[in-house]
DNA sequence: GGAGTATAGTTGTATATGCAACTACTTGTC
DNA sequence: GACAAGTAGTTGCATATACAACTATACTCC
């Protein structure tokens, strides 16, 4: 036994933990992305994207504020509404303001097509997420992620 | 304001719970991968390899169940662990038991870069999780996970 | 004990993503 | 108002990953 985890490093607490959101995170994003795909043909970062738009004032944000909302560098982000963009889900407008920016808009067919994602998102939710958490222990775990998510 | 979030699904309360789940976790390995690519040149992905390697018995798994502890694909694990071989942080040993089967063994040189990883992501631990939840917080937050991440 | 099925891992191919360098525009300063 | 510095977005290139098809081995059941 070279290396007796809850002695290491390795079985700190926090490693744990850590660990965990890592884990837990990526099998429910494996899942639901799988889920969005074969019902809807929606890659889950279109519909995070897509997501985003909806919930901006307008239905429209600048790239670097997609970037930023859906954790991307602005390089990826700039391939991603390229092909969001071709699919007709969201078109780009020029700023009147600044001529250096732009404005990503959702389109209609965005729309129609975030609803129906939405509906299936409800769906998994619904099993994944209250057939596991109540309701308390869901805002429980909101507030938790929120003040992990703060700055500083 | 045609779509008046509060009273649309983009406004659910599990939709918005989990687009939380997704950016915190997104913007904690972004920022922790980083901090581990440039203190010690280790990749995420490779950390998280030789972390479940190290608290496997015998310092030793199947690539089998490396690919399910780190929610990869089973193609996706089998260049992941060609990159780590390639770098002597681990090998790959034919299993007695089953010719079919590979068992990943983490070397020394594994061992001595964890922990040197380990070290870095202490710190980056400290600031960034106790440094926003305490003890209590982060013990509820550990048995949340637990339950979003159980089989059913 | 042989045929059919299931499992472990690898490989071809397509795609997605990050980083760094770049262009274009804006802002601040004198 | 021109120059310097900063900001928005795109592109070239390298890498990482998934999916599906494939090989090799193990298991099942008659």
């Amino acid at each position: 036994m070279p290396f007796p985890v809850a002695a290491c490093p390795s079985g700190d607490e926090k490693v744990q933990l850590f660990g965990l959101l890592l884990e837990t995170n990526a099998r429910l994003a494996r899942s639901l992305g799988l889920e969005l795909e074969s019902s809807c043909e929606l890659p889950l970062a279109w519909f995070e994207v897509l997501l985003q738009l909806r919930r901006a004032p307008g239905g429209r944000l600048k790239m670097n504020e997609i970037a930023d909302a859906i954790v991307h560098s602005t390089g990826g982000t700039t391939r991603l509404i390229d092909r969001l963009e071709r699919a007709r889900l969201v078109e780009r407008q020029n700023c009147p303001s600044d001529r250096r920016a732009i404005h990503v808009a959702i389109t209609d067919q965005g729309n129609a097509k975030l609803d129906e994602a939405l509906d299936v998102h409800l769906g998994y939710l619904e099993v994944n997420l209250a057939g596991r958490l109540s309701g308390d222990e869901r805002s429980t775990l909101a507030s938790l992620l929120t003040k992990l998510n703060s700055p500083l």
